[in-house]
DNA sequence: CTGCATGCAAAGGTTTTGCAAAAAT
DNA sequence: ATTTTTGCAAAACCTTTGCATGCAG
């Protein structure tokens, strides 16, 4: 994760974007979160941790870190966006409880595939998808 | 198309709701609106018509439609929902083209059975889904 | 030094909501 | 007569932006 944090580094070096204080805090902790989470909780995360930073600079080295390909952003709800951290991962979709909001990432390689097919059966050149599958989860469904 | 209104009407009536003046000003419209349309889209084409609504009814009118599940509506773009008449309609996913914001719709049955298997697998019982590709069409593609 | 980055607060823009008046059953 | 709907305008909401000030290179 630290070696995540000087990717990151590296990468504003390139793009001759600086330093600051406020993007190592930020990229710390922003880098460090598990799951899914929003800017929201990235801030009470960075103030937990004793570090202050405005709300606005999260918002906008969120927005570097998407640019980069280090997070990715997606609206699962309505008007909230929600960021995971990408470095390290594979490509996944979600599968989302209606009941609990719980969500499950996966992978499926055929799929993939006939998007692929898809794609060019109507002459589209593929760059990204959005897969999302929504329902209720075990646990929900049994209380 | 005006048959689908009577469905529509037909609806509210079992569900206990009022047909008047501007629900039905509503329906006649936005069930003849083709494509994608937007809430603002469909006041627009309201006030076209000669038909005065307030832009409050066409809100809680759409979201009823959607109840109904007379209409879909999704977020193509951040904060700006896009409706879809589904009376009569086959269920689609959409490819996006990100050149020209076209939107072509697409069914593929093998995907369908290969999210299903999915969401078994991991113990959810599927009720909706969302599968957008995102992509430069041919059209954009050459230009 | 020069200019990008920060923080604050205010703007933004669609959708939602409170409320009194109007309409439907 | 009662209860739902309407329309207006204000609220709500997260996210973005303008600007003066402060750091990075």
């Amino acid at each position: 994760m630290a070696t995540a944090v000087n990717d990151v580094l590296d990468y504003l070096r390139e793009q001759g974007l600086r330093s600051t204080e406020a993007r190592r805090r930020i990229l710390a902790v922003a880098l460090g979160m598990d799951d899914h989470f929003t800017a929201d909780g990235l801030l009470e995360a960075l103030r937990e941790a004793g570090q202050r930073v405005s709300r606005a600079s999260v918002y906008r080295t969120l927005a570097l870190l998407v640019d980069g390909g280090f997070v990715e952003s997606r609206e699962f709800q309505r008007g909230h966006l929600t960021y995971e951290v990408m470095v390290g991962q594979d490509h996944h979709d979600h599968l989302i409880c209606t009941g609990c909001e719980k969500i499950v990432e996966f992978e499926n390689d055929e799929i993939e595939r006939l998007q692929d097919d898809v794609a060019s059966a109507h002459g589209f050149d593929l760059q990204s998808h959005s897969l999302r599958l929504y329902g209720r989860c075990a646990d929900c469904r049994l209380a």
